[in-house]
DNA sequence: GAGGTGACGTCACATTTGTGATGTCCGGAC
DNA sequence: GTCCGGACATCACAAATGTGACGTCACCTC
């Protein structure tokens, strides 16, 4: 004991099942997640060793430890080369579709190929991402330390307008503190409602600076909205239904980073477009690596205008997509 | 090395990425989930110790081992001693809603506080369960040893007609394995086509001993299903779409262990329930225990028809659907 | 075939973690 | 006040695990 070190020794004789779970959780995310010894982590958190050891066994009994062992999900080698030589795909990623898997756990499958593709990349100094329900999919399957000291920086705005939807606006912290990293986001609305006034945010010093983080990234990863009600974009309240609908009849195909394009991969709206917030369409496919996810129905479409555009050079996506993208009836 | 130990030692020179994986699978398992130390583990493998060492070192560096810290989701106690009191449930779970949670991880929260009571409940020699979603959800937040030595029996058919729904059938074996014990499973469909056809079956010798291990459980644990065409039991090709509208229409307002009840509890459709093989609706409220399971949309007025009529007497369930229980105005 | 290279095996040893025995403190019962 | 039980602290020790050094082997290059 140093001299430091008699901050506050925490007396377990009476303490209530909630601050025992508390303390619970803070042993055993420095345990697992920090890979802190019980030594170091006790010492940290006012506890001997063999206080944090029970706790830990505690932790675990209790569930709120959970450990899974998960195969990698089987990749599909023929489709991807298939896609990278059609498109000009730096890389593709194609998840099978497993026989008797739901929905959702061919969802899963697709975040977990991307986040150990993404993990597979080594150190990437500087990380653009997008936020949505695959991105934090994949946030929640990257392996600690997968980037260490990585900046990841959010390149479209990310603050709700509408609270209860999907929590979004977290996705680059999920992303920086697996690396673990330091997060930098951008705290304005994706889309707003008038160019103007995008315009007079991109000029603030502050918010500039961040978009011009964003844009220096070598490396943007992104996942893509389908034209449905479900979709993030419209869930936070950014476009309402009806809104969204007006631009699938106009040809919109779906949404990358907060814009939707249609199948040529331009703007579906250029008004719209000059409202939103955040890395351009002609942006991002100059990227090093710009990384696409698609997971889930309805997004064959918009993987295909994405692909088709360049706007990404490495694809993630579910077997039926890339099916749908090699499907040479589609012109 | 003792005598047994030259069965085959791995060499693991030319060893291609696929069998190391699979190596790294298997020692993950047997040292996370079955507790083996790597010492013990390493010599039923055939490799050395610091073989599995490093093996397990790889398979938590490449994903494979996934460690997730979950702060147990807070409860409602208040809700749920109302609801005890208003319905006489022997105990009532009420997860929050959640500020910026999505449906998902609601859903998700419900799974796991449901997982969290049953592995406090101590030891159950036999617990009958239904399968599902919801009760797949539950398995996968099970506790390693939440029940050691525990017969797990299936109180309702399980044989799928419609192979690519979602993979319920093996709910069972998902509670036994995390126990560890043993699983039964009621190998035959969940719906028959003729009501004369699932005597013959009740009959078999075989069948009946499973059906009769059901009926002995002092505890089962069930999920709700909506009548919603992505039910389960619509998806696994039980009941038509336009079947289960027809049901709704004459009242049916969801299905417990593939029954179909109606706001009284009682079974929607004599004949069709004449046709439904397992546990039946005047058996399941006579447990100790009844565990029913309702999270998602949709599934209020299935539970609210299962409290009345004394079909659960332990309900886990989300706010929603806690607050739609309390609601006065239904009568 | 010599030499180099890198992946892997083997092992001694340091570090980390688990466990049971024993002591101590607190609160309640009498 | 005294006694008692249980929850917890503390510790010594055993077991498990990680790590670096070094040797060996297969394979490649020249």
């Amino acid at each position: 004991m140093a001299a430091e070190a008699i901050d506050r020794d925490i007396q377990m004789r009476g303490l209530s099942a909630e601050q025992r779970e508390h303390l619970m959780v803070q042993v055993a995310k420095r345990y697992y997640e920090q890979d802190m010894t019980l030594g170091d982590l006790a010492a940290e958190l006012g506890l001997t060793r063999w206080q944090a050891s029970r706790l830990l066994g505690e932790a675990r009994a209790a569930g709120i430890v959970e450990i899974r062992i998960v195969p990698r999900a089987p990749r599909a080698p023929d489709l991807e080369s298939r896609l990278e030589r059609r498109f000009g795909l730096r890389e593709a990623v194609v998840v099978p579709a497993g026989e008797e898997d739901d929905e959702r756990s061919r969802f899963d499958a697709v975040a977990r190929a991307a986040a150990r593709f993404i993990a597979g990349l080594g150190r990437l100094p500087l990380v653009g991402v997008s936020w949505g329900r695959t991105m934090n999919a994949v946030a929640a399957h990257l392996p600690q330390g997968w980037n260490e000291g990585a900046e990841v920086v959010l390149v479209n705005g990310a603050m709700n307008i509408r609270m209860p939807a999907t929590r979004t606006n977290n996705t680059a912290e999920l992303f920086a503190r697996s690396a673990p990293g330091a997060a930098t986001i951008l705290p304005v609305p994706a889309i707003l409602g008038r160019a103007a006034t995008r315009r007079a945010l991109e000029e603030d010093p502050t918010i500039a600076a961040i978009l011009d983080l964003g844009r220096r990234a070598p490396v943007v990863i992104f996942g893509m909205g389908a034209m449905t009600p479900d979709s993030v974009i419209v869930q936070s309240g950014f476009v309402g239904e009806v809104e969204q609908a007006d631009l699938a009849r106009r040809g919109a195909v779906g949404d990358i980073l907060g814009r939707y394009i249609d199948a040529t991969g331009r703007a579906a709206d250029p008004d719209l477009d000059a409202r939103t917030i955040g890395l351009g369409l002609d942006e991002v496919g100059r990227r090093e690596l710009s990384i696409g996810i698609a997971a889930g129905p309805g997004k064959a479409a918009v993987a295909r205008a994405s692909v088709r555009a360049g706007h990404v050079n490495v694809l993630v996506a579910d077997e039926r997509i890339a099916l749908s993208l090699l499907d040479e009836d589609h012109p």
